[in-house]
DNA sequence: GCGGTGATGTCATTTGATGACATCACCGTA
DNA sequence: TACGGTGATGTCATCAAATGACATCACCGC
């Protein structure tokens, strides 16, 4: 792979999964990444802001997914409802990538850093579930509360389908731990 | 400040929130926070891992007391209130300390590595407290639910409370968004 | 073919982070 | 008092992350 070939986000992208499943995150350096990819260290930092990136950039465009899902719920619709589908569509898309949600979940798992690139992405969900609950007229506390817990229970539903074995789908996971905190709230 | 001086970390520990409120966390090197705490940068890291940790090493204490009290609750009580006992143990030391609270909240809400870093901190505190809740013979996924739902609601009172001019205490706005959570789940 | 534009490379630099080893202060004890 | 051990700190070297400045290349429209 030269120097002018297409795609090279992507390369580097897969370069990076790649080499932090060989030899893991702190043994691959940026210059290993870009080698594979067929480019540079200097590339790469201008793809990616920096070394965790690379695993988490497709996050923004599922966050824009979940938000429209929320927008588009009826006004009538509750808020926890309303956060509701924008997690199902989350868990929808999510859902069609096991093996990949798999082996990147296997990889964040092992490095602190990488856990906490996964939770920043994920707050930053909830700022923007808060924000579009605010728009439908929900007001504070509530509706970072609901965003808050509503991303806490997909937290949840998410590790729970990357670790069982086989079985259900994310949706229906999603759907029942939903429902499970509701269980939990009311007689806590 | 020199070489034998004690209490080397709380001098590294103070430099470093100085320098950070200063001229802000990017614009500070570990080297200048050393030399303001008389020491070198050598030694900065041996007594921080990095430096965004010298915000939060004392999150683990906190974490501590709050699993103990989430064992002190009775064997009755529901998760969500075992959870809720935990959540105001930490309210109540941190309620101690709004100054200092809001200073450093400032700091940590500008720059994003370390909001990730309080971030990771408080997940951490959610898996001991699931943990703890196993313990009591919760079974998952109610022990991480109800653990993670907790994280969130404290999550959004602490913010709250930095964030209001004055008014109630952090413990008030704790109990105020539990309650808050459990209309919101009951009718969502 | 020419020039503009965007993508990439090259080079230099700062800083974070860590290992190896030396040195210093302090403490107990002979 | 002198001695030696121990832990804390300093010094030095090194690697890798990250970023700025500038050069170079491929491609595209004219």
């Amino acid at each position: 792979m030269g120097r002018w070939e297409p795609n090279a986000s992507n390369r580097l992208r897969q370069a990076a999964l790649e080499l932090y499943v060989e030899r893991g995150f702190d043994e691959t350096t940026v210059a290993d990444i870009a080698e594979r990819a067929g480019l540079t260290a200097r590339t790469f930092f201008r793809y990616f802001a920096d070394k965790r990136e690379v695993l988490f950039d497709g996050s923004a465009q599922l966050q824009e997914r979940m938000v429209a899902a929320l927008d588009a719920a009826p006004a009538a619709t509750p808020p926890m409802r309303a956060v509701a589908a924008a997690l199902e569509i989350a868990a929808e898309l999510l859902g069609e990538h096991r093996d990949y949600s798999r082996q990147r979940q296997s990889v964040i798992a092992a490095h602190s850093e990488l856990r906490e690139r996964e939770l920043i992405k994920m707050a930053a969900w909830a700022t923007s579930l808060a924000e579009g609950l605010r728009r439908r007229g929900v007001t504070e506390p509530e509706a970072s509360l609901a965003a808050e817990a509503g991303i806490a229970v997909f937290r949840v539903a998410f590790e729970r389908w990357v670790t069982a074995p086989a079985g259900d789908g994310l949706l229906q996971i999603l759907r029942d731990s939903l429902d499970q905190l509701r269980s939990l709230t009311a007689d806590g």
